[in-house]
DNA sequence: AGCAAGTATATTGTGCACAATTTATTTTTA
DNA sequence: TAAAAATAAATTGTGCACAATATACTTGCT
């Protein structure tokens, strides 16, 4: 009565979750060439790329957007302030919130980034139908690991 | 003549990436919980279970199987090392090769990492089918980007 | 043999992620 | 209205990831 090589096995080749994080790995590998250009890391671009679509937005707002909270945005943000893509002030209503906006220096930088993600869809080598299929998947796990028992 | 809201566009929603990504992340904060009681990070663990597997490697082949190079795995492994769950030898035939082995301490934590994959498996309120899919598609996606053009 | 090229690992420096704690401010409540 | 609870953000400390470089050793070439 041995336990080794049942459905559940510890083998890696089995573990979906190592596929996901592997092929997360890769992904902001095959940003990096792209992004340097624009001298964003990852998840900077992806911060730009919620305030370029909502121009302002305080701390709280923009961590509930990226699944992140102050430990990593706050760094990352001195960082975008300190290259001139954003403005991190207070509010005057409540001065614990931290009001996060734009400089035209980060607006303009929208125009630089535009053709990121075709580069990144032919990067992949699959077709916009198994690409959406992949995001509904991550999004419903996401989801349902967010909202744990 | 405006470059907004076309297929492309630079919308957070429609990153399959950051979906990726932010369910990478979510992985890997659901798993902690049950590696905090084999004091084990998760790349610890999968490391780990390339031993529990193949009982010795040297830093190379352990890097091609988890898509990782020396600058993660040297001081990942020095860590196992202090914690008595690895040894970290040289090759007597060339003396470059680190050889990583099992202690007896490494190989029976296997035993108490048995339950973890099922324990995911129910966190993620996704079937076995689903689940397949999805990591049919990130190593599909992790194999175009890692042998690219 | 001697040296150039190649290989395996280690080191360095930057930037996340995240848990845990702290600080500052606001809101609630006794 | 003063103390308690709640909230927003910042800080601290650990451990990845990864590019770039360095070190040490081995192999191939002449």
């Amino acid at each position: 009565m041995t336990k080794s090589n049942q459905s559940s096995s510890l083998t890696l080749d089995k573990q979906i979750c190592f596929s996901l994080y592997s092929a997360s790995n890769a992904m902001g590998r095959a940003y990096q060439p792209l992004l340097k250009k624009l001298d964003l890391t990852y998840l900077q671009y992806i911060v730009m790329m919620v305030l370029w679509q909502y121009s302002t937005l305080n701390v709280k707002e923009l961590g509930s957007k990226v699944h992140l909270d102050s430990g990593t945005l706050t760094p990352l943000l001195k960082r975008l302030e300190g290259k001139g893509l954003i403005i991190r002030s207070r509010s005057k209503q409540d001065e614990r919130v931290r009001i996060i906006t734009l400089t035209v220096a980060g607006l303009n930088l929208q125009e630089e980034a535009q053709q990121i993600p075709n580069t990144m869809l032919c990067k992949s080598k699959m077709s916009v139908e198994e690409l959406n299929k992949l995001k509904q998947a991550c999004d419903l796990l996401l989801d349902n690991l967010n909202n744990a028992d």
